[in-house]
DNA sequence: ACCTGAACACCGTTCAAGT
DNA sequence: ACCTGAACACCGTTCAAGT
């Protein structure tokens, strides 16, 4: 059975696919930070010196692209909470900056959610849960947090904090401090 | 000068246009409300019985027919606001139910902030301002919640709240839960 | 196996003709 | 003065032909 139809072994893509596949990906986040979800499809072809049928060959929904290019922000965020962060504070700010310093990509991964449903799910992302909870339980522990607050309040309060940077932006500092003192023990 | 342009100055429109603006307004709420943002201008000036045109005469760009379709809600917030809030924590848990209740709407005023910058400005909105000013006025003096609390924070909250309610619809009342704690006095 | 880009489809918007 | 809806424009997506 298996002889018959051979369903794609994970086999290694050509090297001009990988090296286009980059090319797009890369010339799209920079695309989105300056104009957000206005840049169409023929421009990040023209721009990433491909033609329109590559990018949908390697992206068949204009989400995957989106989640692709969000992917690179989840890795930048996970190596912080991993290796700088010294807290859930710091973390969360953290978050905040990086929101902050390119609306562009978070509007775009916005109006790309209206239309499914899942969640972006990548690498960065699955690993980000464990690093969070680590930051969670580290500041318990100091007693600096509340024992009720869990990962999912955390990633809620990221999607929260991603509405007040896109649509309130001078004030989402405002925000997290209300919050992290909801999130104090007492 | 005056009598050469006349800008036309406030006359009362003919009253089928008015008429089909109403209908205009109140279908393209239902529609709305039940598939969200991909409902498209045709369907609604059929289910409305106009021609698309119509629409388009009463609401050059979707944004205004949005802000249309929305000034009710607010309205009807405003009401609650004024007659039957007992302080700020029942206020914010109403608008949650709110926005709970229609997602639909809320999906299709996200999509439709993306393109122009400006906030929703009706006759409600204006006037939501004053009523909460008086929800917060009101529990501060009775010491159930910081005298450092402003409308902008409370506005700044229901923006989150509905990211909250439209991302993690089950979880919004947690969230409420944490910012209410992080707004008592201390 | 992958790429290209012209052709197609879809939908938002306009505007000439009608009442 | 307002309405209608066919025509137009724009842009996302596909796919036949090419390497």
């Amino acid at each position: 059975m298996a002889l018959l139809s051979t369903p794609s072994p994970a086999r290694r893509p050509r090297a001009d696919a990988e090296r286009n596949r980059q090319r797009v990906v890369e010339t799209a986040r920079a695309l989105f930070a300056v104009r957000g979800d206005e840049v169409q499809h023929a421009e990040i072809a023209r721009e990433a010196g491909v033609g329109v049928g590559t990018v949908y060959r390697h992206f068949p929904t204009r989400q995957s692209l989106v989640e692709a290019a969000a992917e690179q922000r989840f890795a930048e965020i996970l190596a912080f909470a991993r290796e700088l962060a010294d807290g859930l504070a710091s973390y969360l700010e953290h978050v905040g900056e990086v929101l902050d310093a390119d609306r562009g990509l978070s509007a775009v991964i916005e109006a790309a959610r209206g239309s499914t449903e899942s969640e972006p799910r990548g690498q960065a992302r699955a690993h980000l849960e464990e690093a969070v909870a680590e930051l969670i339980a580290r500041d318990q522990r100091a007693g600096i947090l509340s024992p009720t607050c869990t990962v999912s309040d955390v990633y809620m309060i990221t999607g929260a904090l991603s509405a007040v940077v896109r649509t309130r932006s001078g004030d989402w500092r405002r925000f997290l401090t209300i919050v992290l003192e909801g999130l104090r023990p007492r």
